[in-house]
DNA sequence: AATGAATGAGTGTTCATTCAT
DNA sequence: CATGAATGAACACTCATTCAT
């Protein structure tokens, strides 16, 4: 019975990795489908198709629409999360040594979910809004709200010790973080809607570059001066 | 005859007052609706029970939900446009005399849509996103990117000139205006999702003045130490 | 008080002038409107703003849209009605000598409604179905049989007399005068509904021409051989 | 596994022909509704209540109430065009030696329809009528008009044809097509509305019967005395 | 595991009809 | 007499979700 054993084990890991693969193609139908359409125009027979499955299969894996775009949220979320610890190790490292590299840094950590999941990041904005967090269930929002916190909070703690370090000016760190994250959410949402669809795409990185520089000025003129 | 035509004229004059009231009175609900639950979650059923109305007589004053929505749009717009228009004499007429007042002028011409309609505001928000605004009817759309256009073209042209006059620094005048209104959109957008509804207004205004702050500071400080 | 009564009589008499002629106009409205889209899809809007009255003013004179045709119809039979007639008399006067008159006369006295109100023959042609018969209120139907088939009746005596007169061959009159209608109704419907709108009139008055020929034809060569 | 396969055949079998017999069933039931109140006051709720199904069920078989329609009358279409093609084979083959037996097979043609699916040619007269072909969509309005044209064109060919060959006389074959179309349409419609429901089928028969002779006769006569 | 089939609960919009003035 | 205002009842069509197989 060894063998059949074996063989057990061998099908078990194979049934596993095509789970995996039938998620992942779910959730890569559904980024894209969202990110066209928005979430509430999308609609789960798209998401099938574009899946290249059907409806009740979605459902098998995912409870509904919203517990999929939970699980869309999610990576972006975490790949913040780590860009953003990288920074916090340079900061507590001391390898960044000023206030540009700390708030491009941070911009970069948020914005990096756009530049590799620019499909993806449109999903998040879209939880931006009332009224689509509304719609979430309580559990789901609850989820959400306790992993973004996180990332915010993170975020906070930096720029409060980039104050006492002196790279960057004393601002109230709860609002700073708000303004950085308002910019991006705000400057790709708006871009977004006016580019009709194909719009060249170094369009859209130069007005938020604009937008980094300016906040960058804005925090460290008076501290590098000060060095 | 005389006494019966006053008596005509009175009675014309409250029914166009009433029908005003009407018109506004639906407005009001939809404004109340739209903001609490997004524009494509509202259903006219709702807003006609908001409004103490069935939901055929919205359509004897509104064509559709189109035109609902753009009604409650149009005037907001209106304010932003009057308001950047005394920016802009001012600015002719010398009266602006530093980068500072300039830079908040437009801010505050923005943000102030926002301080007297803030459940309006947050409907001018909804059309920044691509979904939504691809719901619209052809012709309502182009009547809102006509208005709201005239807005940022005008700001564009104050920054340009606020450049020329060296009270700002150098900057793309269309990034500038982009990332000025997504400041603004993005935060009170941010704010108003995370405060539970009722959330001290002080405090979103405690971060769009941060924001403002920043803009300010970023696109002075060169010119200033010029002066 | 003798001057009294006389004004009054006179205003009486305009009142009732004035009610004809407003009677009149609604229906002449009406008959348009439901010519042109036909019962179902024309609504008392549309004919009131025709009439260029308020659609309340429509139910003062109308008790439902329903009556509304029926009294649009009405005079459509009547028309028919006395033309019958009058070939009737012809007929038993010894004026009509041959087949082709009569059966012509009797086309003629159908057509006719046709050519002086041709937008009311449509709306007596929506009546030819079903469906649209079912949607009248029972008595307003009953009102309508009775007198439509008044001129059916007639033209079955006078086709019987044709017959016993020999002018024209023998055949079942019940059938024959529904033949005879059945084809002036279908040959109109047909050439309304081929040509887009404009269609030159002649067009449609040739096929019924043939059609009459085809008749006259039919029922008359035998006859007419014996001769 | 060959035994798999089988069931796996079987299966798909059964399912292919259970859809068929859903589909029929909505067909019918719509058949039936369409005929009882015609086209406009027919609602897909009653449709689907007559197919014992609710109403989005419908929408899974058919694109919408146009669709429908269309649907229904294809085949009859199809019927007439069929039953016309082999009465044209039969001229051209010298199978037809007179004019009554092409008029006849020619009016046959198209009755067959009606015969068989009294229904269904209900159906069809209801696009006879210009308020209700307007109401369809272009794409499907098209589609009909093509095939229903294809059976008249066939028909004029085989007109003119018959009056080369000196079996009719010489009539314009544009308009003898729409007399003879238009009398079927006619009769029947007059004979549907004024029988309630359930009226002897024989009846109307006889008074079609009565119409097609009348057209025999008409155009046969002088061509048949020639011989 | 996967799916074909089905549906309950909406959606925006229309319209004949009524009523207070 | 005339009407401005209002509405109950529909209607075509949609969609997230479920269930039997």
């Amino acid at each position: 019975m060894d063998k059949q054993d074996k063989h057990k084990s061998i099908c078990r890991k194979r049934k596993e990795r095509e789970k995996k693969q039938r998620i992942q193609s779910i959730l890569d139908a559904a980024k894209k489908v969202f990110a066209s359409k928005g979430y509430l125009k999308s609609t789960m027979d798209e998401i099938a198709m574009a899946a290249e499955i059907t409806k009740p299969t979605i459902y098998l894996y995912f409870k509904s629409k919203d517990d999929l775009i939970l699980s869309l949220m999610q990576p972006l979320i975490d790949d913040s999360r780590s860009r953003l610890e990288i920074v916090e190790k340079e900061l507590l490292s001391g390898a960044i040594k000023n206030g540009r590299d700390l708030v491009t840094g941070i911009f970069q950590a948020f914005y990096h979910g756009y530049e590799i999941l620019p499909e993806t990041f449109r999903v998040v904005q879209l939880f931006q809004q009332k009224d689509l967090i509304c719609e979430l269930r309580p559990e789901i929002r609850a989820t959400l709200d306790e992993n973004g916190r996180g990332n915010i909070d993170l975020c906070r703690r930096m720029l409060a010790r980039g104050i006492e370090m002196e790279l960057i000016k004393p601002v109230n760190v709860y609002e700073m973080v708000d303004v950085i994250w308002a910019l991006i959410v705000g400057v790709i949402q708006l871009e977004d809607c006016k580019g009709d669809e194909q719009k060249d795409h170094r369009l859209k990185k130069k007005t938020l570059d604009l937008a980094q520089r300016l906040i960058v000025e804005a925090l460290t003129r008076n501290a590098e001066q000060v060095i």
